[in-house]
DNA sequence: TCTGGGGTCCTAGGACCC
DNA sequence: TCTGGGGTCCTAGGACCC
């Protein structure tokens, strides 16, 4: 019987990205607790010495969340998804900044070339994370990675972690253990003294949710879940989600870096700045439904998607989340079709109780271009049967 | 100091078809 | 006309991730 060879497999991960970007435009802001995200769109005011005035989290008023925040400001208990508002209460005065994606999209395209140049195989796994199959790559795994973090460094100024393992679960464990600007080597056989005394939560597709449940049976850390019963966790979680978290308590995970992919849902979605009644506030939502639906047109056109089921979601003042969704006869990018589709969608939900937000979606994508094509070739078909 | 916006994948029931 | 078994599509909700 042959074995598989072993992979090499790496995670590599930016460093508080979006923070250290933001660092890179103002290096005075180094040292300081900073967030970023809230919604806000107030950028620091040049002063008459030519110095910044930066907003302050003390300041700010609504209802947004922590995109991401450095390390100064997680010192201080201020970490991504929090409230901005519960933020403020931990470190008033911490720097506030807005996104900037476009920027992050930069310097996004820039570590990932840089990183194409010395290993291709590589899974996109957002703005700020790949995986890499450094299986075919030449070179002894260490001086390897540390190539590869001194291009990152060399095109983008920015510091990553990099972990690498046999596998891609293994790897994303490894790049976390060392932030920042870490490396991580672990093998098969360093699954028990490296892995297993992690709490759960650090495997990747066990969430919250699922860590509540598995502390209710006692399980807390990876080894106690490895050594768990398999009838225990087949009762509580089903047979599926039981074999897995088996697999991966013992560190096994055969998932291929995907180097490509076609998108598979397009959405826009905006929480308003207070709940809105459907009745009251009919003015103020049609318009918001309308502009989501435009936006979300704007974008099939430029990913050259077009889709065949439009959705809606809401989300009430209590946070009750619906969505409905309706499949059309024909796929579609018009902003016009897919807001009547949409409308119908809104029609078959209670609208009662007052709505935080609102969104539109579109699936069953397939390609503006190869459609057009098709609908060429069937035409050319007919003419030629004439 | 209540909780953004963009995604993926899974489950489960019902319709519908052979 | 009392009741199958498999397959696919559609819809709704939920967990999870960045």
């Amino acid at each position: 019987m042959t074995m598989p060879a072993a992979r090499r497999i790496a995670h590599l991960d930016m460093d508080a990205f979006y923070a250290s970007v933001e660092l890179l435009r103002y290096p005075e802001l180094r040292g300081r607790p900073v967030v970023i995200g809230g919604g806000s769109t107030a950028q620091p005011r040049q002063l008459a010495d030519g110095t910044r005035q930066f907003a302050l989290l003390r300041d700010y008023v609504g209802r947004g969340v922590v995109t991401t925040s450095t390390y100064e400001a997680r010192a201080l208990g201020v970490f991504s998804a929090m409230g901005m508002m519960k933020a403020a209460a931990l470190a008033p005065e911490a720097v506030l900044l807005p996104t900037d994606f476009d920027s992050y999209r930069r310097l996004s395209r820039q570590f990932k070339a840089a990183v194409a140049s010395i290993a291709p195989q590589i899974e996109d796994r957002g703005i700020d994370e790949i995986y890499l199959d450094l299986s075919e790559v030449a070179g002894e795994t260490r001086a390897l990675a540390q190539r590869i973090k001194q291009a990152v460094k060399d095109a983008t100024g920015l510091s990553c972690s990099i972990g690498i393992a046999p596998n891609k679960l293994l790897a994303k464990i490894c790049s976390d253990l060392e932030k920042p600007n870490g490396l991580t080597i672990v093998s098969h056989d360093d699954v028990p003294a490296r892995i297993w005394p992690l709490p759960v939560r650090k495997i990747n597709g066990i969430g919250p949710k699922a860590s509540e449940r598995l502390a209710m049976l006692g399980i807390e850390t990876v080894a106690q879940l490895a050594a768990a019963e398999a009838h225990l966790l087949q009762e509580h979680f089903g047979l599926n989600y039981a074999e897995w978290l088996r697999r991966v308590a013992h560190g096994l995970d055969e998932r291929p870096v995907v180097t490509s992919s076609e998108p598979k849902t397009i959405s826009r979605e905006t929480t308003f700045e207070r709940d809105l009644h459907a009745k009251q506030d009919r003015a103020a939502l049609s318009g918001i439904f309308t502009d989501l639906c435009t936006r979300l047109a704007a974008d099939l056109l430029r990913k050259r998607c077009i889709g065949r089921t439009v959705g809606i979601k809401l989300r009430y003042a209590d946070f009750r989340t619906v969505t409905r969704d309706v499949t059309l006869p024909h796929a579609t990018a018009d902003a016009a079709a897919i807001r009547r589709a949409a409308g119908e969608c809104l029609r078959r939900v209670p609208l009662e109780q007052r709505l935080r937000l609102l969104g539109v979606r579109v699936s069953a994508l397939s390609s503006m271009d190869e459609a057009a094509a098709q609908r060429a070739a069937v035409q050319g078909e007919l003419f030629a049967s004439l």
